[in-house]
DNA sequence: CACAAAATTAAACATTTGTTTGAATTCCAT
DNA sequence: ATGGAATTCAAACAAATGTTTAATTTTGTG
């Protein structure tokens, strides 16, 4: 007589999936080398061998969190960064409308970034991955950081009158978006400074503010009435 | 008869020095799980049980890179944040003192940080500690981090006429560390998207001009006449 | 030179690593 | 219900991991 299996709660989701969300977290944390496969099973409630089933290997799911995510963020991304270029495709186009795309342009990151549980911890693996590039840094460089770039290069050329393929106005965009993703990248830090305990949605609007605040008045703009607009 | 073993060049410096010398290089390219003792005694010259009679295992290896490194560079580190204080210490200090301030502060990252070979890859190496925190994060965060902070506090906090403990200060003070950090952290990113091959001087001091404007205008301050300041 | 302490060495240690295997189980269209 | 494909499983694999050992060499001091 074969007795069949009980099933645990977690077989809702497939092995899968179950190893691809666990790995996220996981590898945020570690980094790449410092997670074993047998830890990352473990804590998935996987057999050792499904990382090779169901990837081909550590490496194949490790690139796995990165083509998944990034597909399935792929079309909010592409409207964030196509509305913001919408804002300045006006002839010859005001401040309002400027700051306007500049917020939009913050607010992507913030809105997009640390909230629902999954994305916070990819985000970490993100920015992992843009500091000291590994597996993943081709992709996100190339389904990310080079049409951010673009588009902020694009707010800052319009902005300044300069050509936007110019040396400066790419490297004042590195230097921004440099600025914006240390306050999301350095939590450690950022939470020991200011004596808190993690980030709450409070802590992150106030940190939300000071770095449009930083941001609008290193642009020279008059900052609107910013409000971090949170995700459904 | 025994034959006197020959000396290798390498030998000028003892063991636990090589060790150190490359064990900086490639923790900060690799990470901490990264480097293999192996590897690492191997590139140095060293026997693999060299790490555990020097330094009593890999941890203790990674740890004295910190303590050696951050000796060294106390004194120089100390007189720069002094310095600071002292421009701020004038009785209502104007725009210009705090102006020179500021200038001193991010010189302090840019000059002390890309320069030197050994420096810096130990500046990575730091940045590798402070967005994701391994055995050396608490040495930097005493012994650097928390002096930084403070002093970039003061700044603004004179600047704007607020309390130098006040959450807006101490954040505000994070915000524009991120930014000269993450310039000069996310070096990748950065060649890749300015077309350059490598960091040279004269990229790093477009780069530094760059922040410099940026962290300037950020604080609402008259920028100076900048000019990096290089070490001898 | 002599000799003890310090340093280096090759070899071996027990674990852990990512991956492979082949059998057992589950799933689903017929 | 049945049969073949998809999935899961325990066990084993070779290689690599950090560490330890005990012998050897080098060094500095009397």
């Amino acid at each position: 007589m074969t007795i069949r299996k009980v099933r645990l709660e977690t077989d809702h989701l497939e092995t899968r999936g179950r190893l691809l969300e666990t790995a996220v977290k996981m590898f945020a944390e570690n980094g790449f080398h410092g997670v074993s496969v047998r830890e990352l099973c473990a804590a998935a409630g996987a057999n050792v061998a499904a990382i090779q089933y169901h990837f081909g290997g550590k490496e194949g799911l490790y690139q796995a969190i990165f083509e998944t995510t990034l597909d399935e963020d792929e079309t909010s991304f592409n409207v964030a960064m196509n509305n913001i270029d919408l804002a300045l495709k006006h002839t010859d186009p005001d401040k309002k409308q400027i700051t306007l795309a500049v917020e939009m342009y913050i607010n992507s990151f913030f809105a997009r970034f640390p909230l629902n549980e999954q994305k916070r911890w990819f985000s970490v693996l993100v920015l992992r991955e843009i500091s000291f590039p590994g597996p993943g840094f081709e992709q996100i460089l190339n389904r990310r950081v080079k049409r951010s770039q673009q588009t902020l290069s694009r707010i800052i050329a319009t902005l300044q009158k300069i050509d936007e393929h110019s040396e400066m106005a790419r490297l004042q965009a590195h230097v921004i978006n440099g600025t914006i993703m240390s306050a999301l990248l350095s939590r450690n830090v950022l939470t020991r400074i200011m004596n808190w305990k993690t980030l709450t949605p409070k802590t992150l609007e106030q940190l939300y503010k000071v770095v449009s605040q930083l941001v609008f008045n290193s642009l020279s703009l008059t900052p609107p009435q910013v409000t971090l607009s949170t995700e459904k």
